[in-house]
DNA sequence: ATTTTCCGACTACAGATGTAGAATATATTC
DNA sequence: GAATATATTCTACATCTGTAGTCGGAAAAT
């Protein structure tokens, strides 16, 4: 059930996609270590735990002194989510529509397409 | 030159969309009627077009009495841009993993998959 | 026990976006 | 030309998002 009523900031997808990646849940430590490079304010990435909890796109529990964040949507789940958006949105809704332009206008290797071809001849089989 | 600096809200998208649909500079009127559904008022559908006109993605220009408008972003340009900020924030970049993850876990019906199938092979030759 | 440190809650603020009322300009009609 | 209709601009406001300061409480260090 993708029933994703919220949507998730650019900033905020950081968070999660540290959290997607940890596979388990962690705390506000972790998670300011892992987003290090970004230059956060402590507050600032708090602020965006609070409001990803908010959103219904984390659970948190506390346990000992720490809140621990897990993810209430997984990656494939918002990946998913957010292609077939863009798909409706901007392609009519139409796969085929979609991935015509993809591969008429991107590069892939002649691995990569290799590749694609052996999952359609799979899915065809 | 995907130099596109600026966001397009997804009310402002469907201004876009009827731009790129009528393929000619159009005015207010003709955008008015062809949102209809929409249910906006026409101060606000007009506050989009200032914004977009702001932002650089449509130009306008007074015939007679009327604006008329024009994108400044061609569709496929911007499908382009949306696609591969998709692929980026929530794919590695990859748009190997991409695909794989979209055709995996989409139903593409036989005739859809022939067609990709066909594609692909033009491409290798 | 007092100080220092750290965390999480609350508050704040600016820019973007969706939405539209009010005021003004322009054009059409009588 | 005055009244009416329509268009365009200005102003306004709520929500969302990025960003962070401050405050109060808890934990750690001394």
């Amino acid at each position: 059930m993708t029933s994703k009523s919220y949507n998730i900031g650019e900033a905020e997808l950081e968070i999660m996609k540290v959290l997607w990646t940890a596979g388990n849940p962690v705390n506000t430590q972790y998670i300011s270590k892992a987003v290090a490079e970004k230059g956060w304010k402590r507050t600032t990435i708090s602020t965006f735990l609070t409001r990803l909890v908010q959103k219904g796109a984390l659970s948190c529990e506390k346990q000992g002194k720490f809140y621990y964040y897990t993810p209430l949507i997984s990656q494939s789940e918002y990946r998913m989510s957010q292609t077939k958006h863009l798909i409706k949105d901007l392609y009519n809704g139409s796969i085929k529509e979609f991935a015509v332009s993809l591969f008429e206008e991107e590069k892939l290797s002649a691995s990569d397409i290799q590749e694609l071809k052996a999952i359609f001849e799979e899915k065809e089989g």
